[in-house]
DNA sequence: TGTTGAAACACTAATAAGATACAGTTTG
DNA sequence: CAAACTGTATCTTATTAGTGTTTCAACA
């Protein structure tokens, strides 16, 4: 196998989430841990856990599922829920085996093909069947491979976005596909 | 007219780049 | 004193999980 020698994939945003496997009473919680839960049931069902400014975000449910958001790696996903739980056991509530769905759902990647793109030339080279680019209305061409399970959003600078991909193996092939794409078009 | 179901919206994180809006400052 | 400019903010696109409410369709 030939090495990589071009850029791979940088993951930004990670989405996952579990289930504590219990019902619980978002109210009395909120109540109890005041400093770090944002819980408003008039504006959303969710009860929002923050441990820290730009730490990232987790959002607890009535029937104790939860999402962990603005993680920017897998590791980091995971200990952020650590905390979680560790929180919530200090105040009696206890997870149920159940947790072990713990899993990441969505990586948000970032990467950068190395030049400039004419996206309406790469528009119809890709294929008007798997892409949408409307300059006035978003600057990103949107490309949705037949072959790869997420979306790439491709800038006329050459970022280039990945999003919806469940592992970051998955991004990396989606990335390096576009890239061999492009490479065919226009050289 | 009542029931049922499906769909869309409420929200959150993160990134890209372009338009637009608005505040504040500088210049003629 | 008004026009010009700079800086900041918010919105556009996509993705994903979750629950509650609302809206709208179809059917009996």
């Amino acid at each position: 196998m030939r090495q990589r020698d071009y850029k791979m994939v940088e993951v930004v945003n990670v989405v996952a989430s579990g289930s504590l496997g219990v019902e619980l009473d978002l109210e009395a919680i909120a109540g109890d841990l005041d400093d770090i839960v944002d819980y408003d049931p008039d504006n959303y069902p969710g009860a929002y856990f923050r441990f820290g400014d730009s730490a990232p975000l987790i959002t607890l449910y009535r029937t104790g599922k939860y999402i962990v958001t603005g993680a920017s790696s897998e590791e980091e996903a995971h200990t952020t829920r650590e905390d979680f739980l560790n929180i919530l056991t200090d105040h009696g509530i206890l997870p149920s085996a159940e947790d072990e769905w713990f899993r990441v759902q969505n990586y948000v990647c970032m990467s950068q093909v190395g030049e400039n793109l004419n996206l309406s030339a790469l528009a119809i080279g890709l294929g008007l069947e798997v892409t949408e680019y409307e300059p006035e209305q978003f600057p990103g061409l949107v490309f949705r491979p037949s072959d790869h399970d997420c979306v790439l959003l491709v800038f006329g600078s050459g970022k280039v976005i990945i999003t919806g991909a469940t592992s970051i193996p998955a991004a990396d092939e989606a990335f390096d596909s576009l890239r061999k794409h492009i490479e065919d078009l226009f050289s």
